[in-house]
DNA sequence: TGTCAATGTGGCCACATCGCCACCCCGTGG
DNA sequence: CCACGGGGTGGCGATGTGGCCACATTGACA
């Protein structure tokens, strides 16, 4: 009961952070192999300290790794599993027409 | 480029809805047939309202659809593949050890 | 050493979300 | 007709989130 409550949260907390159109196009270009703050920053399109909170949020929730070449860091996919929520999302936006 | 940001907002919407623990506990529980308000609330132990909204948001996302019988209103599950996300969900956590 | 380029962080503001309260709608049963 | 119960909606306060600015940090290079 408590214990489900729980587990139910953490999933709720893996989902969120994987809820923005944003760290979707991150994960998305992460699947390809690694991939440094700038490029993801001209991949996004936003402010450079924007994509650095959505890195952080990965990173801080697991999904991601960060590995410093020099000045450039460069970010990894820990979890290629996540891989598998975007053909759950395509299939859920494809069944509901 | 502009027609990728669409789907990444699509597919992050959908993860917004069910990025929340009581609306993964009321997906959860339709997984295993069809269920009343009153049950679902009761389940998840929130105000009734509470529910209620978190009900709306699932419907105008296409995920569930309601039934009405007299004045008790079941709900369905209109997209079992959402499944798939607890197992991918579940699959990220314990990767993440 | 100094400067620049690449990131991260704290703060701020606008906005969305969550949960609860009061209230309204509709069907049932007297 | 009225009273009641199951559900839904509007609005509120509290909290979280996204994005941008200013600043700090770190490494490369002269």
């Amino acid at each position: 009961m408590k214990k489900n409550d729980d587990i139910f949260r953490r999933q709720a907390r893996v989902l969120k952070a994987l809820a923005n159109a944003s760290r979707l196009q991150i994960v998305d270009r992460l699947l390809r192999g690694e991939c440094s703050v700038g490029e993801l920053t001209e991949l996004v399109g936003s402010d450079r300290t924007t994509v650095s909170k959505h890195l952080a949020v990965l990173r801080a929730h697991g999904i991601v790794s960060d590995r410093r070449d020099g000045s450039v860091v460069f970010y990894t996919l820990l979890t290629p599993c996540v891989a598998n929520f975007f053909a759950c999302a395509s299939q859920v936006l494809k069944e509901r027409l």
